[in-house]
DNA sequence: CGTATTTGACCAGCGC
DNA sequence: GCGCTGGTCAAATACG
């Protein structure tokens, strides 16, 4: 919530987000936010990285895919573990990997560039 | 009081 | 083998 002033504002997507977490990036100099999908069998997850200077620029990135509809209706309750158990890994599991830029990022976004 | 959000610490995988 | 990064969870805090 907002218990100072929101500094940032994320695109709603129609799923309710818990976050659960945030780190800087060294690797690309920017914050990434971390989101869990709010429903249960849900292990859709969302991330949410911006520049430290141009929070406007955020780059949303979807992972997972939502067992559920935005309605509601768990259709298959995938009851998984917690991380760390060597089940199956990898099953057919269509992972998607959605990721969306917003704000004005045709003047960044650099390619491959360490450092400045 | 309950819920949502925040920050820190811990763990695992990979690189050298 | 050790160090580093990235990722997740837990606890504490604040607001309604």
């Amino acid at each position: 919530m907002d218990r100072r002033v929101h500094r940032l504002v994320l695109p709603e997507d129609g799923y309710e987000w818990k976050k659960y977490g945030q780190k800087f990036i060294k690797n690309i100099r920017k914050f990434r936010s971390y989101f869990k999908c709010q429903e249960s069998s849900c292990m859709a997850k969302k991330r949410a990285e911006w520049c430290t200077s141009d929070p406007t620029n955020v780059r949303i990135v979807y992972d997972g895919v939502h067992s559920h509809t935005h309605h509601g209706s768990s259709p298959s309750s995938a009851d998984q573990p917690r991380r760390g158990s060597s089940n199956t890994s990898s099953n057919g599991n269509q992972y998607n990997l959605l990721t969306q830029v917003f704000g004005d990022q045709s003047s960044n976004a650099p390619p491959a560039s360490r450092r400045n």
